[in-house]
DNA sequence: GCCCTCGATGTAAGCGCTTACATAGATCGT
DNA sequence: ACGATCTATGTAAGCGCTTACATCGAGGGC
């Protein structure tokens, strides 16, 4: 019986009205179908539909206290590691009927805090967070609400967190070996900023550790950390090719530090990989592309996406959520890599 | 008097009672702190923070009648031009508080209404969609709903829509212009499929109009239409100069293609832009580093999405919002054109 | 000293929806 | 033919918050 107000948009209540059932059976034709004589249900999806009616998501959120919103929070999305890995976790929530809500933190921990916390109060169900580099109480917040959440591009084999990512310490170990097998001993690294950032310090331990089993190390002058773009490929390889010795490859951080890398030492008239090996991480799509190549670890983005989504919606569900193995990263020798000293 | 139920979030009514003041009270220190006496002000803002409270989204958004959320709709983020977009939006809105829902619809009209609907039944209270070529239904249920919405990357003069963006028409009108004022006459054209994508249309026919100012015209031959993918633009401009006779330069719907298209003629042994010149559009990060540089148009990207924000952000606190000038794509001539024949 | 004004706080009525529980037919076994 | 059982539907009590309105004191003008 209840007025319409014309100029809002319509109510349950009014499709109720209108299709002459209580709310109730309203609800139940968008939430338990099969609970409705199939009659009815025919007349109420008509009512609802001629009158643009849908669900409102508050109020149901409110009264179902589900909020069907899960959050992912990735440091920015002008990489395309990042944008790759969104993109894969909200098509696999959309099926579900559940909506992402994206945060961008550019790195920085206390935007972090803020954005979870944001999200939290938003009523997220889930939670996806790139890297495990971050302040206590971000991770005390999710776990007061007792919501699921998962950490992406970590596997640390001791985390104490559920992760979705690979083993960078030991990728980068992988990459390492693949350059001491090839011969090479002076070896240089260009590498993001380590600092709150343990996806980026277990990779230059990866590094470290692998020259150390061959009593070798990474000279001072030869290891860049910087902002990853191409430009600071370009000036860090240029600046490391100035010292003495020089060296003869060069481990980067990611795909966009080997780009710049590749790019400037081809600029000042060297040989890649002849006269300088160069390996990147990533293999973001340009890589293969490039003349030579890039030889590279390659990611699956769109893989670690959906799988952090399936575990969040495992949780979810109630169901005990697969264990989550390791993502393993291969190398993919392309032409940026070669014997040293070939000059 | 309410007693917290433990393991469940704390209530505004548990921080009142726990404060000794009414929930009005909360409600109005996180909403309307000025209207509180600064002592009890401190007290509830002490309580809250001690319980870990924080208004709950929903409920005050069925309360206030205000979600605090809106939307964007965009093909994919797998191109950084979105990406980039959608990174610009989420941070103008975030320090507005207003929370950002994303969804890509891949380039499917049918997706994207369902997108549209889903997100109005969300309670979003502003939309930015990326194009103007959707379905009827999709402006119908926005304009239903009477929210504001932008529409991005269009700028057609005569739209009846708000946008935020270039003319596409306009922009390749002047790349097709460059190259004619270069001298070139037999024009190839590599750009994305142009079914149900008003922004590539645009495109072509702004590079049709160029060359038919000149009594010229793109041969069919010479127009290669597909996904935009480093892979496409190779293997189009490999077909295109198997043609007789051979375009001297050719233009691209984007970077990508244009990318394919530089790789695959110095693959077949062409020197760039003396046997070809090649054209992009949109200006991404490698292009620049490319070797010849890609001449190409710059697209301020983020600039577009914090226009969009603006805009709608105007909207929503009821402003008359400012006009809608249409963004100028700048053409950056690099390594990647030059005059015919050179060779 | 009294009444009025005004600012600070409380009371309580929703916001739109879901769902436990109540109810009313229909079906069925005996 | 009667109660037990079931199914389809309705009734109404919230979900957690905001806010119009009521209330209560403290100041202030006369």
């Amino acid at each position: 019986m209840s007025e319409p107000k014309p100029g809002r948009p319509p109510r349950a209540v009014d499709v109720a009205a209108a299709a002459e059932v209580s709310t109730a059976t309203v609800s139940r034709v968008f939430n338990n179908p099969e609970k409705v004589a199939p009659a009815i249900r025919e007349r109420v999806l008509a009512t609802a539909k001629a009158m643009g009616w849908m669900p409102h998501a508050a109020g149901s959120a409110l009264a179902r206290r589900r909020s069907s919103i899960v959050g992912a929070v990735i440091p920015t999305l002008d990489n395309e590691v990042f944008a790759a890995q969104v993109g894969a976790m909200q098509a696999a929530f959309a099926e579900r009927g559940i909506t992402l809500l994206l945060s961008c933190f550019n790195y920085d921990q206390d935007q972090a805090v803020h954005d979870v916390q944001a999200m939290l109060a938003r009523g997220v169900e889930a939670l996806a967070i790139v890297g495990e580099a971050h302040r206590p109480e971000l991770f005390a917040a999710i776990r007061a609400r007792h919501i699921p959440y998962v950490v992406t591009y970590s596997h640390r084999p001791d985390s104490p967190h559920p992760c979705v990512g690979f083993d960078n310490r030991q990728a980068f170990h992988g990459i390492a070996r693949h350059l001491l097998d090839l011969g090479h001993e002076t070896i240089g690294v260009i590498i993001q900023p380590t600092a709150g950032n343990d996806r980026v310090a277990a990779r230059l331990d990866g590094v470290r550790g692998a020259l150390a089993e061959c009593g070798l190390a990474v000279r001072p002058q030869h290891l860049c950390e910087g902002e990853w773009s191409i430009d600071f490929g370009r000036q860090s390889v240029r600046a490391m090719l100035a010292t003495d010795p020089a060296p003869t490859a060069v481990i980067c951080g990611n795909d966009y530090l080997a780009i710049g890398a590749l790019l400037e030492a081809r600029a000042m008239g060297l040989s890649v990989p002849r006269d300088l090996s160069i390996t990147g991480f990533d293999d973001i799509a340009i890589s293969r592309q490039l003349d030579p190549p890039l030889t590279t670890m390659h990611i699956d983005n769109h893989e670690i996406g959906r799988r952090a989504a399936d575990y969040l919606l495992a949780c979810l569900e109630g169901g005990q959520p697969a264990a989550l193995p390791p993502l393993v990263p291969t190398l993919i020798r392309r032409g940026t890599t070669a014997p040293p000293g070939l000059g």
